[in-house]
DNA sequence: CAGATCCATGCTTCCAGGCTATGGATCGGA
DNA sequence: TCCGATCCATAGCCTGGAAGCATGGATCTG
């Protein structure tokens, strides 16, 4: 009768890793409490969920069936925390306000401007989507372009987009580029919105060899200041961090970077509306 | 971050009853004991639920936004539930057959002649719909009318209503009725399908007089044979139950009752497909 | 066939959650 | 205004169960 969520979530986990000790490690669980935890997951469904097959384990039809359902079951538990936490916030007037770092120090200053109550949130790009979506913050900055969605936005800021390179790299001492210069330079992978930040294609139609694949603004640096590759990224990247062995670089000939302030339609209490409203009086764009 | 169901259970029982003490009654739990549950589910949330109101309890705005998401979560996690052991069962090639009693006697030597390996489960005639709707059980076995929803369904057998009177009654001792002749006798009252099973309005257009409000079978043969009220049910009851101090006469003149198979056409597995059409060749009715 | 890999089981420890008793706040009636 | 009734919150104690460690057993690989 009585599901618990959190074996839920062990189930799924070991359902999307096909094994158990590396799910373990991913829940920072030991191997056998995790063993247990489906046991007693099947126990309370009272039906088998998986199969040892082998080396490793195999989902039943079952286990199939049931992680379809998990998976939408833990968004509903996360939408709803959410919910009330917004509830919440919206009776105070206060307003989450999530943020993709770096936020340029314009956009910074406005938001100091404001004497409404708010709070800010270090949000982490490849979460911004869920954290709208499901209210968790009320608005969110960060660096265009966003992906499809129901979201709005409003463009901040823009400004030039940079290169940056290792220090010791032929470009490196350059005041300024244009982008055909950087056509046989090998570039750092993005999993997301490559056509923009890749500038692929380039002005010419070709493409750019391809450096890492990397997941944060961190990785990137770390990756371009060990040499292997460049990357293409936004002035206030260059100035809110400060990497060792990383210089930038003005690219003239591209279209800027843009920061916007985005939310989901739905999720718009009058507060952040409020918000939105001061730091954005011009009309919004889809 | 997580969430724990039987939290949320014990705050949507709060705040249903609006009551801690009833709510715990409810639940088969100490005041204190929900008391703490509550506080833990606020603390998970970071956020208040319910507040102190004089003598009782009221949900603050977080409260009231939660309490909607929580009932919709729950009801996701019993369909999460459902869906793991009706796979479960596809794949045995088992069928869950629900019932709402009485079977009549001809229905159930038809279900008892299929040699498919089919279980039987009682089901409460409130709960048939969520069984159905969720894919708890693959077909259900009861009384027509059904509300409305998307389940389809196919007659299987038809069988005179009757009428029940306390033994003293003075109409306990005849062998048949017209429906005309109940026109001042009190008729229990039923929560819904009032108008088939308390034949509302009378062929003369005007409505009975209601008795006591019954919620089963057995209240509803209780409340006759104390003399409170009569009823109209079908033959089988009179055949399946045995209560004393009531006696049943057909009534000639109104519309049989109807038994019929039901199922929810979105959960509808191979096997119990075959059940159903084994059961009844005919065609179906929505 | 031996070794490696990986899941299952037995045992022990420890903490979360439940209950009883009691305190504290509010409401209603005299 | 005061007293009693009602109802939620807190404190302290205790038990059940969940987690970890060590080890066994099954399967695949070279």
């Amino acid at each position: 009768m009585d599901l618990d969520l959190r074996l839920v979530r062990a189930f799924v986990a070991v359902a999307e890793e096909e094994h158990v000790g590396r799910a373990a490690e991913r829940l920072y669980l030991s191997q056998p409490g995790l063993t247990k935890q489906i046991r007693r997951l099947e126990g309370v469904l009272g039906v088998r969920l998986v199969e040892r097959q082998g080396r490793g384990i195999r989902l039943t039809p079952a286990g199939e069936a049931f992680v379809v359902e998990a998976r939408s079951l833990l968004r509903r538990a996360e939408r709803a925390v959410a919910a009330a936490r917004r509830a919440a916030r919206a009776h105070g007037g206060e307003v989450l306000v999530g943020f993709v770092p770096p936020i340029p120090g314009p956009v910074s200053v406005r938001l100091a401007e404001l004497d409404v109550p708010l709070e800010l949130r270090r949000v982490d790009w490849h979460r911004r989507g869920e954290l709208l979506g499901g209210g968790e913050i009320d608005l969110c900055l960060l660096p265009l372009p966003i992906g499809p969605g129901p979201f709005r936005h409003i463009v901040l800021w823009r400004e030039p987009r940079v290169a940056g390179f290792p220090t010791r790299h032929r470009l490196a001492g350059r005041s300024e580029l244009s982008i055909d210069e950087l056509a046989e330079e090998p570039i750092v992978d993005l999993p997301t919105h490559r056509e923009y930040w890749c500038v692929d294609p380039r002005p010419d139609g070709r493409s750019p060899r391809y450096g890492p694949l990397v997941h944060s603004v961190e990785e990137m640096l770390e990756v371009v200041s060990q040499g292997r590759a460049m990357c293409i990224t936004s002035a206030s990247v260059a100035e809110f961090y400060r990497p060792p062995g990383v210089v930038f670089v003005p690219i003239l000939d591209i279209a800027p970077a843009e920061f916007a302030v985005v939310w989901h339609p739905d999720h718009l209490t009058d507060a952040a509306a409020e918000v939105r409203r001061r730091l954005a009086p011009s009309p919004e764009t889809s």
